[in-house]
DNA sequence: CTGAGGATCCTG
DNA sequence: AGGATCCTCAGC
């Protein structure tokens, strides 16, 4: 790994803030697995969602169990959960240990179809938080770790060229209420590239 | 012990 | 609008 990509790394202290903060934040930031294999998968992250201690919606709200448990370690760590049967969905957790609170990782952009995969549409393969999951090979057994290119799992930040384009106005963030939830629905705590393909809905 | 519900996705 | 598919936890 090159000394450029090292310096982008993010570390656990940046996640150490509100998943409200964090989580637009991540938007433009990039996602990396390395799979034993040594293949690597990089994706931006296009669509995120916050979840937040005392919203009813957050997975903790009703206190620790085995299942959340990892949403309450320490920032920095990912908390990968089992859902309907089927799919996986990946968070960053955010804030102290304690604290329940984490950020849905709900959408990536990839730059090539991964080997051994078929995409009619390179946008949709990572156009949702099961199906991102399911194409960079995320489960259970990466909960609880932190991310980092130890893990085979890890986060980098925004280029320059990018945090540019956001200031200058080439890129922009849209703000609306989560998706697939049936409590707090009011609150508008998903964010995503405005126009972005790779988005999950718009 | 039971069953409803779930931070999804695909099909019709 | 409905089904796949299974884990978790609240309630009895």
């Amino acid at each position: 790994m090159t000394v450029t990509n090292r310096n982008r790394i993010i570390r656990r202290e940046w996640c150490d803030r509100t998943a409200l903060a964090v989580a637009p934040d991540l938007l433009g930031c990039t996602l990396v697995r390395q799979k034993l294999t040594g293949e690597t998968i990089r994706g931006l992250i296009v669509e995120t969602e916050a979840y937040l201690p005392d919203d009813p919606a957050c997975h903790a709200y009703r206190g620790q169990t085995a299942s959340n448990a990892h949403m309450f370690g320490p920032a920095g760590l990912s908390y990968v959960y089992f859902i309907y049967g089927m799919y996986h969905c990946l968070n960053v957790v955010t804030e102290k240990t304690g604290i329940g609170s984490a950020v849905l990782i709900r959408a990536l952009q990839l730059k090539a179809v991964p080997a051994g995969l078929e995409a009619d549409d390179l946008n949709r393969i990572a156009a949702g938080p099961g199906k991102l999951c399911r194409t960079l090979e995320i489960d259970r057994r990466l909960s609880g770790l932190p991310f980092s290119p130890q893990t085979g799992l890890w986060l980098e930040h925004r280029h320059p060229a990018f945090s540019k384009a956001l200031t200058s106005g080439i890129h922009k963030i849209s703000q609306t209420t989560r998706i697939g939830i049936s409590k707090a629905t009011d609150q508008p705590w998903r964010w995503y590239l405005t126009n972005n393909p790779a988005v999950s809905k718009p």
